[in-house]
RNA sequence: GGAGGGGUGCCCGAGCUGGACAAUGGGAGCAGACUGUAAAUCUGCCGGCGAUGCCUACAAAGGUUCGAAUCCUUUCCCCUCCA
């Protein structure tokens, strides 16, 4: 494939490239040298949950993987005991070696949703960075000055508002961009939120006498909110191990404004039709729920299957555009020995479903008139329910249960 | 080493001259209406309990009191300033 060609596959997405000409030369020099490229990745190491927005970069990834380059993904083992800075100081626990490995194999296991892993390299980043020594270490803090230090924002913001920043906070910089020193990465990738430490490793490779490392960085995308980047502790991802159908009710979540970046960022479209789905929604041409549930329906496809995503999109019509009941919904087993006549208290047999957390929370619901059995609406609370098998309780628009009498 | 400020429900954050505090307010979440599945908006809910009441809760443990998130003692943790 022609460099730039390879460019153009590269550029998508991207938010900042460092630097384009750079870039260039080294592909050039890796076609010329029949040597490909180190492209490297850096991994916090505690337990990962993927979700689609890791998958961004994952991409990215894949794509210099399919040019034919070196994936190198780096877990950050050691650096992982001193933490980011983010100012919280939120300490890190240590982690045994054990659940390190342990931690590597699922992460070897997730990140083969997306890239090959047979082209794949895992490394520990403590390989080289447990064994300096106090002198090695000092010789690397030489490298950098406070000054440069502080032009991080979080430093920076820091200092100014008089707020402690610890010193081996400046380590995780450092050791960050050793690593590129110490793979001789030829570009590492990262969110936007990585711009310094991703700097850091280029100075740090000239400093070693190594050509600097080219610096792609993609953006963060946005949950489920359509605001906050997506994250598990916001509770507004869409993990790539969600069932089809929560992954295509989720995708079918977003806001409007979000589609054409999902689009950009997590499926192969071409770059013309993205162009166009760009017009077509500032238009108002299209309806944008449609173009929703083509989104939605890709990316089911590419975490699952194209008969799972048929299928999702099938039950999301009948149960949201509809009404209808789901095809399959949990099933909740009720001995019959817990019956008195054959019935339950309404608010007993709304909490054995455990789709709400309490018998409290089951009343509310009820006196809010989400609570329906066999498609009736029931709100009045002293009642009891003759209890069948089969029996089906909704719970608002989304939860829903099936009685198995035993 | 010295001085000072804090720790409240999922989060932020009032209350802290003792009772009316399951604890103001905001956010998140959930539900209802509306809708395109949304978003926005409006309304309600938002510790537990077969409930006009009871239980558990305001860092932890004790204490004072008829009664404590609020006062006292001790402990643990966090932060700022000075050295």
């Amino acid at each position: 494939m022609k460099i730039k060609d390879q460019i153009e596959i590269l550029k998508r997405g991207v938010s900042d490239l460092i630097s384009e000409e750079e870039l260039e030369k080294k592909l050039k020099k890796s076609a010329a040298e029949d040597r490909p490229l180190r492209v490297k990745l850096g991994l916090d190491p505690t337990a990962p949950d993927i979700h689609l927005g890791h998958t961004v970069v994952l991409r990215k990834l894949k794509q210099f993987q399919d040019l034919g380059h070196e994936i190198y993904l780096i877990i950050g083992d050691f650096t992982g005991m001193i933490g980011d800075p983010t100012g919280k100081s939120a300490t890190r626990k240590q982690l045994t070696k054990e659940e390190v490995v342990e931690n590597a194999l699922t992460y070897q296991e997730q990140f083969s949703k997306v890239l090959d892993p047979a082209k794949t390299k895992l490394v520990f980043n403590s390989e080289w960075l447990s064994k300096m020594n106090f002198t090695d270490v000092i010789e690397l803090s030489s490298k950098y000055t406070v000054a440069r230090m502080l032009e991080r924002e979080d430093f920076s913001t820091r200092y100014k508002e008089e707020k402690p920043i610890s010193i081996h906070e400046f380590f995780y910089p450092l050791m960050q961009g050793y690593d590129s020193v110490a793979i001789k990465a030829d570009v590492e990738l990262g969110g936007t939120d990585q711009r310094f430490n991703l700097l850091v490793g280029r100075n740090l490779q000239k400093e070693s006498g190594q050509e600097p490392q080219v610096v792609v960085m993609m953006p963060l995308l946005e949950g489920l909110d359509g605001v906050n980047k997506m994250s598990k502790s916001l509770d507004n991802y869409i993990g790539v191990y969600d069932a089809p159908a929560d992954m295509y009710g989720k995708v079918m979540s977003i806001p409007d404004d979000m589609i054409a970046r999902y689009f950009e960022l997590l499926t192969d479209i071409e770059l013309e039709k993205l162009a166009e789905i760009k017009k077509e929604i500032s238009a108002g041409e299209s309806n944008p729920m449609s173009l929703k549930k083509e989104l939605a329906w890709e990316l089911v496809k590419q975490y699952h299957t194209k008969a799972d995503a048929d299928y999702a999109a099938a039950e999301f019509k009948r149960v949201f555009s509809q009404g209808q009941l789901p095809d399959d919904m949990k099933d909740i087993t009720i001995n019959s020995s817990d019956l008195e006549n054959g019935e339950m208290w309404i608010v007993k047999l709304v909490a054995a479903t455990e789709l709400v957390d309490s018998n409290s929370q089951a009343r509310r619901m009820i006196k809010q008139g989400a609570v329906y059995i066999d498609e009736e609406r029931k709100d009045k609370m002293n009642i009891d329910i003759k209890v069948k098998d089969g029996m089906i309780i909704q719970i608002g628009k989304r939860r829903y249960a099936k009685i198995k009498l035993v």
